[in-house]
DNA sequence: ATGAAAGCGCTAACAT
DNA sequence: ATGTTAGCGCTTTCAT
């Protein structure tokens, strides 16, 4: 370190407190003290030491951002968007956001991350999937805790979730008003939450439209919902029904696998089936046809986790929140009416 | 922070300086003692607390990781596996690392990324191109800094680079040993280092087996190497070249565009046309054909890169390397022989 | 409104 | 081989 508080208050003709006080905006310094003292601060170029700060505050000023391995390096950047929107919002504030990965399929004995276990982050943010094990090993760990798009039972954290029951009704309901009546579901494990309320949605767009959706259209397994999970289960649907004419897949990955199932078994999107997808990663994908789906504001949905993660570590009175990321239909060409 | 060292002291019976001697595994101490220090730590559940460590020494344990932008968020995941590289690497030393992005078209007005201004880093692992008023900006520091996939002439810096030539030169001549001797070559921007070395590699290959390539074969411009491009640059190479039987697309997003074009227009890979791409992203992505590539070291290139620097942080001499990561090809289906 | 001074938890001389 | 002690740069009472 070079320039210290010492340097800034000698230049200034001040004691280390009140530049302390500058420095923090604390309004007890009259504004002309402030004035001169925010010159020198920019004449010596002076940034606080962060760790002589952490030392005395008993803070680390930084948070901790958790993904499975699995997640971060998904093909689209859905959850690098998350981390990305949490570390714009990062910036503004004074903290700094440490990266790591678990492993999906985190055992008992694996180690937490080491930012918890030598407490180097004020609060952690958890995205996607949380491996349950993970969970309950981090239970006598008192720090904050958010989680993006995935939801915990009777937790203490706080939760930034995507609106997939009204995600699930808008991109079945497009379908509807398209005049289709015979739908497929092609989702991953039905055990996430996610998946499980893109179906409820589904199933409430049907309900309101009075119409009897079958269950021998509505395919799910416990795989990871990527392309070729997708393809599976459009080849599952496709051979044990006839005459589906749309199909919903609850993410953007599989219906791009259902895309490649259909074009392997000549079927033409939107003419033969319309289908519709979930999350909006198609940008630079160079889908043929571009594909309808569910816009999901993921730069937003990191943004609000430090947010509220934040105002949790201020407060320091842990009032878990709830919040509820509105979501909208870009219909483009792989939907269409029909008679 | 709970635990401290004085209470390591206290339990152990020991002083301070003691504790601090046997965690930072100084062999002035008996064995004795080291162990009952060792046992009560681990009693205590003591981990040494960063910020006052780091206010002593005048290091923040810190690295930070700098890529655009555009990189991060690439389609296919390449710069965050070699994040993640370095993060794995990391977990094994002292080292959090800090990622942020900085805009592709970074200009002089541009702030400096925050940990660099606060200085809340020890050292700077830049990957893919890098922005040039970046660099100039970052001049003045004094910060070591190693770049990863990315060429900068005369500069203190040290490298970690893909072996591009050799690279070129595996795609061409398997190319060329299946029996093609009308090889297109797609690139990006051929100002960017590693593109035109790999083209270098291409017209290397070419020598060797005694053929001239056509410059008309060879198609280039200035925008970014994604799936558009490549399909746009296929149009281009294709329209103005008949007979072409085999096409080297100088990373895999490219080449993906260009089994794009051909498809759309009733080109069959690789009966047709022979297609070789480079970086091997495909996991995943369910092509068809499987692509012929070569195939870099993603996690290797941000482990390597991670290791130089904080070899340079610990004997304090900046000794620029130069690092060249092999790379291999691995033959896929979208090449075969022709007569 | 400002300053003096204690102390956060650790490392590194220096002493013993 | 181990202990004593002086800071590192800051925040925060407590005085003034």
């Amino acid at each position: 370190m070079n320039v210290t508080i010492k340097d800034v208050a000698l230049k200034a003709g001040v004691s280390i407190a009140t530049v302390s006080l500058v420095v923090n905006n604390n309004n007890r310094i009259s504004s002309e003290t402030r004035k001169k003292v925010l010159k020198t601060i920019k004449a010596l170029n002076y940034y606080p030491s962060r760790s002589a700060r952490d030392l005395v505050s008993k803070k680390t000023g930084n948070i901790g951002f958790i993904l499975t391995d699995d997640h971060f390096l998904r093909t689209e950047p859905f959850y690098t968007k998350i981390f990305l929107g949490a570390e714009f919002e990062a910036r503004e504030g004074e903290y700094y956001i440490l990266l790591t990965t678990v492993k999906a399929d985190f055992t008992a004995s694996d180690p937490l991350p080491r930012f918890i276990r030598d407490k180097s982050v004020d609060g952690i943010i958890i995205a996607g999937k949380v491996p349950p094990k993970l969970i309950e090993k981090l239970g006598n760990n008192s720090m904050p805790v958010v989680v993006v798009d995935y939801q915990m039972e009777n937790k203490n954290y706080s939760h930034i979730l995507i609106d997939n029951i009204h995600g699930g009704i808008l991109a079945t309901e497009h379908l509807i008003q398209n005049g289709h009546k015979k739908i497929g579901f092609i989702g991953g494990d039905i055990n996430h939450p996610s998946i499980y309320e893109r179906l409820n949605g589904f199933n409430k767009a049907h309900e309101r439209a009075n119409i009897i959706p079958d269950n021998n259209r509505i395919k799910t397994n416990t795989g990871y919902p990527d392309r070729q999970n997708g393809y599976n289960l459009a080849r599952e649907l496709f051979t044990s029904n006839k005459n589906i004419t749309g199909v919903f897949a609850c993410n953007d990955a599989m219906a791009i696998g259902v895309m490649h199932y259909l074009k392997d078994n000549n079927y033409k999107i939107p003419q033969d089936v319309s289908l519709v997808g979930f999350d909006d990663v198609e940008a630079d994908l160079l889908l043929d046809p571009p594909l309808t789906t569910v816009r999901v504001p993921k730069i937003e949905l990191g943004a609000e986790a430090f947010r509220v993660l934040v105002s949790q570590l201020k407060n320091n009175k842990i009032q878990p929140k709830k919040i509820l990321v509105p979501v909208e239909i870009l219909v483009r060409n792989s939907t269409k009416k029909i008679q």
